[in-house]
DNA sequence: TGCTCAAATATCGTATACAATTCTCCATTG
DNA sequence: CAATGGAGAATTGTATACGATATTTGAGCA
């Protein structure tokens, strides 16, 4: 349950400060309100909601300052552990990451945005699984997470096809195991997101709470 | 009640390995199994316990990949923070940090070796909190965390001294601003913390039955 | 004695009941 | 008409009850 809320946030199915009435959740899950609350405060944990005493949860929603500092953590961490990943690279890596690659563009040209966005992350933890450091591999869980409201709230740019395109990038160096360039792409490519995010004023999008976890 | 379990493992009270029986603890606070399974499960997420479904909670026994991991990660945030830190350094600042300072000092001259370990934590995370980043802050509360637990486990060192004297050196850094010098005092520290580590043969190691009973 | 297995006990997982707090809405009043 | 206040509804916070699973005990047997 608590992944089928992520899921619903990762393709924002869910928008940021939507509450989540524990009644409202626990029906449809079909369970009682012990587990959603348990859930809820997994969730939080993470920071994918907010949880305001006698209130309730809400769908968190990062303010600039939060979006810059997770986009400036993603960059110290990431290409670090590109690097450790092009490293351990092997053939059958390889072949999930070229997979991985394939479904991205099936959903980009299916015009499923919400999918293809959450797959755009899925990218980038699969690179972490691959690395095999479970410490920046947690971290990197929860700032991809966080990214995927911040995108919500900040995203300027219409397309997403850069991303693509970095995303090959990197399968070339991962091809060859160079940690190096491994490396420097993974940095410029998460300045690149960070600098395609509008810090001033966020949008909005709101959506009926069982019409986007039901399916 | 998540502070009370938390400075207890800081302050090396309760051991890795050591089962947190669910009554045991609420009859200890003075509150229901409700309140106990949401602490331990928040415990749970920042992985100073584990909880293994229909057994119950324990606190947790990093791995020596985990503890190399942990202090890796340490040795790739922190030096970053220690410069934000340093930029943003005011009066007031030094002299909270002197004043703890002054604390670690008299808790290990006062022989309690838990409490200047624990302050010893709390330095660290003193200076994340001035850099201002709430990101990093969140990821060092985190480590540091999980470090009490593997220094209780692998720590080889007798003495903590040299922690002293590092940090004694950062505050010099921190005197005059200078980012860069904190940030490399601050790498060398945690490497030099990161090698006082005996992650082959842990102390507190479960020794097996025939081995403990034999004379 | 040492082993196996079943009953008894203890502990955890989940649901539900009740208390505490907040929210909603409408009447009242200036 | 706007502001205020309070009663009732709705929602969250906590405790308790009950079923499910694991652990322990001890009787029976080789």
């Amino acid at each position: 349950m608590v992944a089928g809320l992520q899921r619903a946030i990762f393709e924002h199915k869910i928008a940021p400060g939507t509450k989540l009435s524990e009644d409202e959740v626990g029906d449809i899950f079909g369970v009682s309100r012990t587990i959603v609350r348990s859930a809820l405060q997994a969730l939080a944990h993470s920071q994918l909601v907010t949880i305001e005493k006698n209130r309730g949860a809400f769908i968190a929603s990062p303010t600039p300052k939060e979006a810059h500092e997770v986009f400036e953590a993603r960059g110290l961490i990431e290409p670090r552990v590109a690097a450790m990943a092009a490293k351990r690279m092997t053939e059958q890596s390889l072949e999930v990451l070229h997979a991985h690659i394939e479904d991205e563009h099936r959903a980009m040209h299916g015009g499923d945005k919400g999918l293809a966005l959450s797959l755009s992350g899925g990218f980038h933890l699969k690179i972490a699984d691959i690395a095999g450091h479970d410490v920046f591999t947690g971290f990197i869980h929860a700032l991809i997470s966080r990214s995927s409201l911040i995108i919500a709230l900040y995203w300027r740019r219409a397309d997403t096809t850069c991303e693509s395109h970095s995303h090959h990038a990197l399968m070339k160096a991962f091809e060859t195991r160079d940690a190096a360039a491994a490396e420097e792409i993974m940095r410029s490519h998460i300045v690149d997101l960070h600098s395609g995010l509008e810090l001033s004023n966020p949008k909005n999008a709101p959506l009926s709470l069982s019409d986007a976890l039901k399916p």
